[in-house]
DNA sequence: TTGAAAGCGGTACCAG
DNA sequence: CTGGTACCGCTTTCAA
């Protein structure tokens, strides 16, 4: 309640404008495209010029406007669209993003698809935006629309292991980390191992080539796949999920593994599509009083919560923040014109045993 | 690097120049100005003018650019600052403000602080943006400096019992909450209950409410109050956070509650001031074999992860996508000019109970 | 109701 | 190396 006090001079501070790089320029008597030049540090400006306009600068406080840039030049923005933020991975990936730029002008925008937002419409909202480089994970846009992006802007793909030629990727190696998985459980003696994912999309989704990696691997071993397709949850239903809470399982996970878990013989091991849907798993499987010896439960994704010792989920480590770092890097790479062919690059994926894959008893 | 394919039509859709507003005119036929106000819904367009204009919005598939149109009027963003995204809580937040933006022409940035970034030079940013609103958790930035914000653009505050003028606040009622807690351990026979959390720096934050409420209610009850504090880490020492795993404990979460579990008598029951303390305490305390009944620990937020059965975390529950409900709300009616004077809103704390808190054992 | 024209605050080009 | 200046695409008076 400062209100109370009639003038009071510490919430005056209101200048009827912003100083603008006009002002700047007249305080240090430069020029504005001088000083255009000095903030941007650019090429063909003397040491004293330099510092006067940058004293000028600093005595009135100047700092450039976002919109101003983007309309001529770079906006100085980078955009990064994920399904969520509630799934620790994207958060991961965020971060390892977040530090290479520290040491960059550019700034990050987070942009979620929010339950209602689809990640096309969060492209396109970055791509009005004018953003000089957007990195998506983007994982059931056809590929068309990403090579058009592509051609208007340079793009990072995460989780898509498409050979394009408009755009870069990053991805785990879902075809190693899934056989890591299935040789762990193999190993263990498991032979009922069932999979729990959301129904093949896009065919060159992570999520898709671990399920058609578990499926061939399985047969080779000779074993019979078991795969549980969590349904599809449409857009309509979603909104509102937000104020709704976050807790409780997935009804359509959750369905999807008791339906595994009515099974005859009952598989003893489930192998998750992402973390998220592990720890769904987990909360079934012990709702149903089933312990780590009855049905083993793995995940991928390597989200922070798993290594909790009260969790402690086998899962396959992607390193996230690597991810988000080496994209980042090919980003830049473009926005900098060092590079116009692209790149794909794959970082190693590697096992996290935890306690909730055990052998099998030994019931049969 | 279409060049492989000397001419490949579902990639050349690539326009020298994007369709302007200019061009949707000189297509209907109308001017600029006209276009204009139809895109902004207006006053003073004839249905038919508005008909004819949207056929050439369609028909060149005209989206206006966010930058050129915060040059003078709005940008239609609303900027959401908070300290990271790891933190589950937080994302509820999210979800809450981006529902209820959803059936509106506002888009919302998430600007995280992500390691590097202070929550102060994140509001610049967000003001260089020319954003039209923000919501703001910025727990450790002082008073003044967020009401100079507030005079220059609708602010909301969360997590902070300022009785402002110039911004709005959204809290839950930390004291009630935190008083939940305490007569829950009470209740169960507790006498030694500690507290572990930040060291208290802005006196409203609810943190510093959550460890005073606890401080005068503790000695209302003739009891001692033990608090361990985190050390605060530093900026510099944050950076490459990102790229680290975000895996184990945080040392200092660790040092402090195992500084508790050091004293002698040992507490049996440990209060920690959110749930990301809490998760991180209990690591502690089962990596020293002690289960709830040797040393109950109790949360405060209300994350996802807490009621998965395997962790099971007793809880105060802070409605989270509410409180950004809320928030977006109050921000609407500031930038829509409905409201001009500063309101200060709570929602109400509930105890979700969970299987880490159980009576004391009857040692003595 | 409609449109002409003057910017908003930077950047880029080009002449000095 | 420096500075004048024409824009970028949209909004906003203000006349017609």
């Amino acid at each position: 309640m400062t209100g109370s006090t009639p003038a009071d001079p510490s919430v005056a501070r209101t200048p009827g404008r912003k100083v603008s790089l006009r002002d700047v320029a007249a305080t240090a008597g430069v020029s504005p495209a001088a000083v255009s030049k000095v903030i941007r540090n650019a090429y063909g400006v003397s040491p004293g010029m330099r510092e006067r306009v940058q004293a000028a600068i600093d005595e009135l406080g100047y700092r450039p406007r976002f919109a101003a840039r983007a309309m001529r030049g770079s906006s100085f923005t980078i955009g990064l669209e994920l399904p969520e933020l509630s799934n620790d991975f994207f958060t991961q990936i965020v971060g390892g993003v977040a530090t290479v730029l520290a040491d960059t002008p550019y700034h990050l925008i987070v942009a979620p698809g929010l339950g209602y937002l689809s990640a096309e419409a969060v492209l396109d909202s970055l791509i009005d935006r004018q953003v000089d480089g957007i990195i998506a994970l983007a994982s059931k846009v056809p590929l068309e629309r990403l090579e058009q992006v592509g051609t208007q802007v340079p793009l990072i793909l995460l989780g898509r292991h498409e050979a394009s030629v408009s755009f870069d990727t990053v991805n785990s190696d879902d075809v190693a980390g899934t056989r890591l998985v299935l040789d762990h459980l193999l190993g263990l003696g498991h032979t009922r191992i069932a999979h729990v994912t959301l129904r093949p999309w896009i065919a060159t989704a992570s999520q898709t080539l671990r399920h058609d990696t578990y499926v061939t691997h399985m047969e080779r071993a000779g074993l019979e796949p078991q795969v549980s397709y969590v349904r599809l949850v449409e857009d309509s239903e979603r909104v509102g999920a937000g104020t709704d809470s976050h807790r409780g399982v997935d009804r359509d996970v959750g369905e999807a593994v008791a339906e595994l878990l009515s099974r005859s013989p009952r598989p003893t091991a489930i192998f998750a599509g992402h973390d998220m849907l592990a720890l769904d798993t987990l909360r079934v499987t012990r709702a149903a009083g089933l312990g780590p010896h009855e049905v083993a439960v793995v995940g991928y994704d390597g989200v922070a919560i798993a290594d909790h010792p009260l969790v402690d989920l086998t899962t396959i480590d992607q390193s996230g923040p690597t991810m988000g770092a080496t994209a980042i890097r090919l980003l830049m790479e473009r926005i900098l014109g060092d590079r116009s062919t692209a790149v794909h690059e794959e970082v190693g994926p590697a096992l996290r045993l935890g306690r909730t894959s055990a052998p099998p008893v030994a019931t049969s």
